[in-house]
DNA sequence: AAGCGCGGCAACCGCGAGATC
DNA sequence: TGATCTCGCGGTTGCCGCGCT
């Protein structure tokens, strides 16, 4: 389920995100914000490109982020949205905020592609009897046509959460403990592998974007309360 | 108990669109 | 107005876990 670890000729790391990468771009992303993808790995001490680094945020680290099994009504959503719209994956996951395009896509392309085709199929012996079968008796069949697991927001979904609150917890400690504690007096250790003149280290102990970039709308607005690890 | 195949999911890749220079 | 940069999207791949034989 993961990818080995590797660095590829720019010496950008590939693969699975490790704990600590992720407390990173976790951190940078929470005080900064995503300024700029391209140029945030570097300032974060990350050594990954910058698509991977949204990928990681959009898809895992991000709040609100939620894994683990599909409600009934969220598949219902889907198959609809995808009847009217096919894979517009990030058109259908503005309908469905907690989840992601790609977490979405997977779940299609796992689950609900497979009902939908098997039921279809169904659908076309059963068409040749005369009978025409509605929209949404489709819709309801394709969701009633596999064994449904009602469990919502299995231990999955809670392994993720407990996942976020632990990186948070292990890294920045109690929100009262932020601003005096030692990690944000540590800077991270920026890997060696990353060709850059190191820009000023703020108070916190992190890089800090060029000013321009400071998104001081993102800082005066954000409340760390709000963060949902 | 071991081997095999499939399912599920994380992550990468390539491309197009929009923004900026 | 064309070139370049950056972002975001959709398709695809890689690999682990688990069930089946």
């Amino acid at each position: 389920m993961v990818r080995t670890p590797c660095y590829d000729e720019n010496g950008r790391k590939k693969g699975t995100w490790t704990l600590e990468e992720d407390k990173k771009l976790a951190a940078y992303i929470t005080k900064y914000g995503s300024w700029n993808w391209r140029q945030l790995p570097k300032y974060a001490g990350l050594a990954r490109c910058g698509k991977s680094c949204r990928l990681r945020w959009i898809n895992h680290l991000r709040p609100n982020v939620k894994r683990g099994n599909y409600t009934k009504e969220e598949d219902e959503i889907i198959l609809n949205l995808h009847a009217q719209l096919g894979n517009k994956w990030s058109t259908i996951a503005a309908h469905l905020p907690e989840r992601s395009d790609n977490e979405i896509k997977n779940h299609w392309h796992t689950t609900l592609k497979k009902r939908a085709t098997n039921y279809n199929n169904k659908n076309n012996i059963e068409s040749n009897t005369g009978r025409k079968i509605t929209s949404v008796e489709n819709q309801n069949a394709i969701l009633e046509s596999s064994e449904w697991s009602p469990k919502e927001s299995s231990s999955e979904a809670l392994s993720s959460i407990n996942y976020q609150q632990d990186i948070f917890h292990e890294e920045f400690g109690n929100l009262e403990e932020i601003t005096s504690g030692s990690f944000w007096t540590e800077p991270f250790e920026v890997d060696s592998k990353i060709d850059f003149v190191a820009p000023p280290i703020d108070y916190c102990g992190l890089v800090c974007p060029p000013s321009p970039f400071i998104p001081h709308e993102f800082l005066s607005s954000f409340d760390l309360d709000d963060y949902n690890w």
